[in-house]
DNA sequence: TACATTTATGCAAAGGTTTGCATAAGTTAT
DNA sequence: ATAACTTATGCAAACCTTTGCATAAATGTA
C-alpha cells in the first residue's frame, strides 16, 4: 500500500527537465524561466512533493534536530521544563526528539548512541540519579556535539550547565520555618544520590546551623522516590516518634502531600500543630487544604536558557567558557505554615 | 570544532581496503577473513564509528521512527498514554518524536507536515479541539502513511481508533450519584467543541434520563478549560444558586479539585451535603480529603494498544478493515462522593 | 595440466537533494 | 559577421550506506 513519496527526479522525468532545474524552480532561483518555474509548482503540489529531510540533512550534515532526555515526562517539573524549550526550539527551526532515561544510567546511554546515529545535532540532558562519570557526556562533546545539562548536576564534569539553586530553595523554606517559630523541624530526604536531593539537605541542615538549631537524625527521613506514597510512608513513621516534629520539609510537593494526608487524617492541625512545606510549586498544590508553601522553581525559563545556550553553540559560538547558569527558586507562602 | 564523525570510507582508507569490505565486515559477513574483520572491528572502536542512520534511513525509505502527537504533554493523561507508547514501539526498535499541537489546528497541520519531510514512518495523533475536517490526516493515508487515532474521536473521519468509552464514564459517575441519593447534580462541562466533552455530558444527561431526573439547564455549567482555576470560577458561580447542587459531575480531576476547594471553603461538607466526582483519576486526587471519586481511564493500556495497532500497520499487516478499539473506563470510588 | 570450486574482496548502483561549473541558445554591441 | 554577454538549463559530484554481481587468487580434483 506503501506509494513511495514523490521525489525531484519523479517531476523532472513528467516535464522533461533535469533535477537541478526543479530544485532551483522551486526554490525560487532567478535563473530559471517564470514559465519552468510555474509548472514545477504546479506540479509538485499536484504530486503532493516535500523535500526528503533524509536527503538533505545527509548533504548538510545537520538535521536541525536536538535531542532532549529526561528521567521522566510525566512529571509537572520536567514536563514544564519541555515546553520551554521545545517553544524556543521551533522557532528556531529545529526539531525536539524527548527521550525518558527513567533513571537508568545504561538507557541514558543507550539514547545517547542511538540519537548520535541519527545524527542530531545536539543534546539537553539531564542525568539519571545513577549517573556518576560523565564518559559518555565526554565522548559525545568530543566529537563536536554541543550537549547542555539541566536541572541535574552531574559534579567534576565540566559543561554548560542550567541549574537551579536547591540549596537557596531549601534554605530559604527551612528559615521561613524557624521565623515563623517552628524548631523541631523534619525532612523528607529524596533519593541521597541525586544532587538536588543532597543540596537541599545541604540547604536545610545549613538554615538551622544559623538559628542554632541542632540536627535530629531521626527527623531526617530518607524516602525512595517523589510520589505521595512515599510521603505517607514517612508520616506514618513519623507518627511513631515520641515527639512530634512541628514542621515538615520536604523533598518535594508529592510527598508533602503524601504527608499531609496522614498528619490530616490523624486529626492534627496543619499549621498549627505542624507545618509543611513543599518544593516544586505544582499547580495542584494551592488546593489543597490548607494549600501548601512551597519552593517555586523557574521550570519554563530553564527550558527557554538551556534551550537557548544550546543553540547558540550550534550558531557556531566559539565554544568560549563553559556556561553555569543558577537560577534562583523562591518560597510561595500558603496556608500550609504559619504566618510571620 | 565540529569533527565530522567518521565514516565506512575514512576505515576504508586507512585501512586500504574498499568501502564495502568494512560494511560487511561490520555486520560479520561471511565472506570476510577474521584478520579483516577484527582489523576493521578495531579501527572502527577507535574512531569511534557510528552508522549513518540517515544515509540508511535514504536506502532503506525507513527512518524506524514514529511520530505521536498530543495537544500537551504536561498533563498526566497524555504523558501516561505516552509512557505506553514508548515503551512498546521502543522494544520494536522505533523512535518515537513527541509534539504537542497546543489545541491548535494550523500548528497540527504544520506537525504532520514536517514530520512527513523527515519521512517518520507512521503517527499516532489525538486530534485538537479546532479539528473538524480530516483532509491533512487523509492525505497522509493516501500517501501510504499509516495513522492511528487516540483518545479523541474525529466523527466522520474513517480511520484506525483507539478510544475510551468516555459516555460509559459519565453514566456511571453519575448513576452512583444517583444511587446516593443524590437528585441535584451539576455536571461542570469542557470545550464543546471536544467529543469527550460532548460524549460525557451525554452520559450525564442519559443517566439523569434513566432515573427520571429532570434536566436542569442550570445546573450544566460550561467551562473553558481543563485547571482547577476553571473549576474554582465554576463552584463560585455555583455558590450563588438559590439552591445548591447536592452532587458535581465534573469533566476533569483538575476541574473536581478546584471546586472541592471552594466547597470546603465554604464551609460546605462533602460528601454529605454536596458529592464531588472527578474524571481521569489523577494520581494526587486521592490525597485530597476527602480523596476524590474519579472516573479512571486505561491510558497506559490506551497507549499501549495504539502503538500495537499501528505497528501492525507498519509491519505490512494490509489494511483490513480500520480498527475501532473502545476502552472501558471505571469509577474509582472514594470518600467524596456518598456511600451507597 | 586443465578445470572446478572456494575464499576474499571490489565495483557500482541506488536512495534524494543541492550547487559549482559547463553548455547552449539567444541577444546586443561593434 | 563576430565577439561579448545574458538567459535558461543540464551534468556530475558529494553526503553515507548496503548489496548483487563480478573478479581475483588460492585451493582442490581429475
Amino acid at each position: 500500500m506503501k506509494k513511495n513519496p514523490a521525489t525531484l527526479s519523479d517531476i523532472a522525468r513528467k516535464l522533461n527537465i533535469s533535477i537541478s532545474t526543479v530544485s532551483r524552480a522551486l526554490h525560487d532561483h532567478p535563473a530559471i524561466s517564470q514559465s519552468t518555474k510555474s509548472r514545477v509548482i504546479k506540479l509538485a503540489e499536484k504530486l503532493n512533493y516535500q523535500p526528503n529531510m533524509l536527503a538533505l540533512s545527509l548533504l548538510n550534515k545537520k538535521t536541525n534536530t536536538i535531542g532532549i532526555i529526561v528521567p521522566e515526562i510525566t512529571s509537572y517539573f520536567f514536563s514544564s521544563i519541555i515546553n520551554g524549550v521545545q517553544d524556543l526550539v521551533n522557532d528556531a527551526g529545529y526539531r525536539l526528539i524527548i527521550s525518558q532515561s527513567e533513571e537508568s544510567f545504561e538507557k541514558e546511554k543507550e539514547i545517547l548512541d542511538t540519537l548520535s546515529k541519527v545524527r542530531v545535532d545536539g543534546f539537553l540532558v539531564s542525568p539519571t540519579s545513577e549517573t556518576h562519570n560523565a564518559h559518555h557526556f565526554n565522548k559525545l562533546i568530543e566529537s563536536g556535539t554541543p550537549l547542555v545539562i539541566f536541572d541535574r548536576d552531574c559534579t567534576g564534569f565540566n559543561a554548560d550547565k542550567v541549574l537551579v539553586d536547591d540549596y537557596d530553595g531549601a534554605f530559604q523554606a527551612v528559615e521561613y520555618l524557624i521565623k515563623t517559630g517552628c524548631r523541631r523541624i523534619a525532612h523528607i530526604t529524596g533519593p541521597s544520590k541525586l544532587s538536588i536531593s543532597r543540596h537541599r539537605l545541604h540547604g536545610y541542615l545549613d538554615a538551622l546551623k544559623k538559628y542554632d538549631i541542632p540536627k535530629v537524625d531521626d527527623l531526617i527521613i530518607p524516602v525512595e522516590g517523589f510520589t505521595p506514597e512515599f510521603g505517607v510512608e514517612a508520616a506514618k513513621a513519623m507518627m511513631e516518634f515520641p515527639e512530634l516534629p512541628d514542621a515538615i520539609f520536604a523533598i518535594n510537593d508529592g510527598i508533602a502531600i503524601g504527608a499531609m494526608y496522614v498528619i490530616k487524617e490523624a486529626g492534627i492541625q496543619i499549621p498549627n500543630q505542624v507545618s509543611v512545606i513543599g518544593f516544586d510549586d505544582e499547580p495542584h498544590s494551592s488546593y489543597f487544604i490548607p494549600p501548601l508553601t512551597s519552593v517555586w522553581q523557574p521550570v519554563y525559563d530553564m527550558g527557554l536558557l538551556s534551550a537557548r545556550i544550546l543553540l547558540s553553540k550550534l550558531k557556531g559560538k566559539k565554544s568560549s567558557e563553559a556556561r553555569y547558569e543558577m537560577l534562583k527558586p523562591e518560597l510561595i507562602v500558603r496556608a500550609s505554615s504559619r504566618e510571620l
